[in-house]
DNA sequence: TTCTTTCTTGACTGATCGTTCCAGAATATG
DNA sequence: CATATTCTGGAACGATCAGTCAAGAAAGAA
């Protein structure tokens, strides 16, 4: 009945989590995002009301996203602790390919915004409790399988894999090389051991 | 010859690191500045240069702070594993006592600032890697003490445990609550067992 | 006291912020 | 083709941003 969108919601959402990623939210101005989402202000504003309101919907596509590879890359058969250190280095691996160094949307939200806005810091912390959940699942099939230390927490470890994994984040954010986060990387899985 | 300063530039600056540490630095403007240093918007730029060059001085004032406390809890006698184990969960305990949740303010500036600015990100890096190197002093000394386990490698350990206290702050800024911190720790304190 | 120097105060700059709005272009339907 | 509908592009909003500046206040030196 009238003109079509001349823009795809998502390829211009995929160019919003991007900026966001790399900038943060408070450097990424409208401008940049009207400019990078190859869309214009009064569509960006109509397709996604204000800028809290398209940064919230950045977070969910990022995450959908995020969670999906992951359920492909830990739900796999064979040794679970394997599964888990293999799922982590590629983690490194892939931040390690990016030039840009953005790390972790999840992550970089977390320090700049979840003390401050409640309704980012809840996403933040749902976000980070589901992959908690992702590897605590594995955690529970290796423990089945045997391959886990009795004395050893499930729960606690996946908080712990959670956690490090944010250390490893900030350190490379920082600058640190990729040798040296290889190596952090390694000793931090060691508790698995 | 003149009429003095009737503000204490420490002081202000203090106020300052506050201010950048609870909110960042975008978005920290000016105006917080002037309002909570209780000094003038010509003193603030007459004393202290613009906007980034008071960061600089507040990152400064920090990281002095922080490696002069560290001195003091690290340089002691005794069991130097126990020292570690210690210091770190006294640094947890501190961070917990802070309603504002602010975390700390390498970590935060690592995660906002470091890819884009480049004299700060080097700040940063210099503050990470003198942490380190303290983590690393009292390790050597466990070694020398046969504390340590001699497959594990004080390098990788310092960095390890850098690392780790940045996911911590990660966990703690996205809301975690105490207890679950608190066996994080632990458990990325095993480690060193 | 008077002079000189420095600090304080607050108004002001141009730029940019997020947001709104409207006129005109474009397209599917009748 | 005509009409109805929706999108586009850009101007404009008030607020706030970082930073400047000039005039008045204050205090040590003479």
């Amino acid at each position: 009945m009238a003109r079509p969108k001349e823009f795809n919601p998502e390829t211009a959402l995929d160019k919003a989590i991007e900026l966001f990623w790399r900038k943060g939210y408070e450097a990424t101005s409208i401008e940049d995002l009207v400019a990078s989402m190859d869309i214009n202000r009064g569509s960006l504003y109509e397709t996604f009301g204000d800028k809290q309101k398209l940064f919230l919907a950045c977070m969910d596509r990022y995450c959908n996203g995020m969670a999906a590879s992951r359920l492909s890359l830990l739900d796999q058969p064979g040794p679970a602790l394997d599964t888990i250190r293999r799922f982590i280095r590629g983690k490194l691996q892939m931040a390690l390919a990016d030039p840009t160094r953005k790390g972790c949307l999840v992550a970089n939200t977390a320090m700049e915004l979840s003390p401050h806005e409640k309704e980012i810091g809840e996403r933040v912390a749902s976000a980070l409790a589901s992959l908690q959940e992702a590897y605590y699942e594995v955690l529970i099939r290796a423990k089945k399988q045997g391959e886990l230390r009795k004395d050893h927490d499930p729960r606690a470890l996946a908080r712990y894999l959670t956690t490090m994994m944010q250390g490893v984040i900030v350190m490379y954010k920082a600058g640190t090389p990729a040798e040296a986060l290889r190596e952090i990387v390694e000793t931090g899985l060691s508790v698995l051991d």
